[in-house]
DNA sequence: TAACTCGGTGAGCGTGCGCTCAGCTAAAGG
DNA sequence: CCTTTAGCTGAGCGCACGCTCACCGAGTTA
């Protein structure tokens, strides 16, 4: 690899990383790309050379975060089929990049209908292996014949409210973590007979 | 009252009609302020005849919609305390503006400081309700010992969950009417022993 | 009826944003 | 060492939006 070529990829991941930041920080639907430039200490046009206009910056951000999150959760579905363990490692996966999560909760309704499309898509994947796991506790017997898919709108649906809140009014901290065992119990609650 | 009076709060509910309509229709904060002028047969500097800027209208359009929707579910309150009819009806109540709520739910965390507080001050209202009514079936051990903030947060995190996916995922129809009994199922499931 | 008041009008101002492009510099190629 | 090329620069274009203001005409008043 020749110099070009490393610093034109030294100069992508910078940008990519600068609006990670910004992302995080205060969401990038109301943040100018003249501002995620700056941040990322480029010319304001340079950042046109490298995404074709600001969405598909967005898209490869939250695609990158997104893969890393699904390799993750495919790692820890194959260790064990306790639902309190996997959701107690899926809740600990959010609140490591809870920021990003927050912004991905209030942002996701104003996505373009593709992008919208790709972060669904990837949120069914994951439903659908809760899903199963509960589905075998249910013919083991161990859980009650509830109707699985509005039970797991609970379960996402208090996540995704708690992350929305989080952004919105908590000053410090992580929402998820201190709410951790009490969204477990009360899911678990919901499965038992 | 003379003409010109009448005739300048008629223009001011034709703006806020007009407001709502596109608030039900596609959210407020995206859509340009001489399109609702356009919509309610304006002139555009009329509007700021009115309101004096963009935000006075959103407020003031939010605050009677709130207000209407308070005044109907007091009344209900003072009806019952079973938790399952004020859920039940409180679930219908926001049917009938389900376009409204669903805006609102996407559009809150955008919203400034100040109507944020006032919207989450109103919810707050009817949050506490709820929790002395379930506090009350607890004391007559009708309900579990549960962690009752924890078990409401679980409700309306739910209900504000569908209503973002209403507005953006599904094209005709309500969701809450789809799984409004489903909804209450599994929140009665929470609070029983 | 003449003078005055006031709600309404709409062209246009200021600003901010996404995006472009002519020009520059330094690495690559011969 | 000279030419070519790739990556970067940043002034600025076009557009959309919130908001203003000089002007108009109908309603009110005396």
């Amino acid at each position: 690899m020749n110099k070009r070529k490393t610093q034109k990829q030294s100069t992508r991941e910078n940008i990519i990383a600068a609006a990670k930041t910004i992302y995080v920080d205060k969401g990038i639907l109301n943040t100018a790309t003249s501002q995620i430039a700056d941040t990322a200490n480029i010319a304001h046009g340079t950042l046109f050379l490298h995404f074709p206009n600001k969405d598909s910056l967005i898209i490869e951000l939250i695609d990158v975060e997104l893969s890393k999150f699904s390799d993750n959760l495919k790692q820890l579905i194959l260790e064990t089929s306790d639902v309190r363990t996997i959701l107690n490692r899926y809740l600990t996966l959010i609140q490591e990049e809870e920021g990003f999560f927050s912004t991905l909760a209030c942002e996701l309704p104003y996505y373009k209908r593709e992008l919208r499309r790709q972060i669904l898509f990837r949120q069914s994947l994951i439903r659908e292996h809760f899903h199963q796991v509960i589905q075998q506790g249910i013919e083991q017997n161990i859980y009650a014949k509830i109707n699985i898919p509005c039970a797991l709108t609970f379960l996402f649906g208090t996540i995704n409210y708690y992350l929305s809140l989080n952004k919105s009014f908590v000053q410090e901290g992580s929402v998820l973590n201190k709410f951790h065992e009490q969204i477990i119990d009360i899911f678990i609650k919901i499965l038992q007979k």
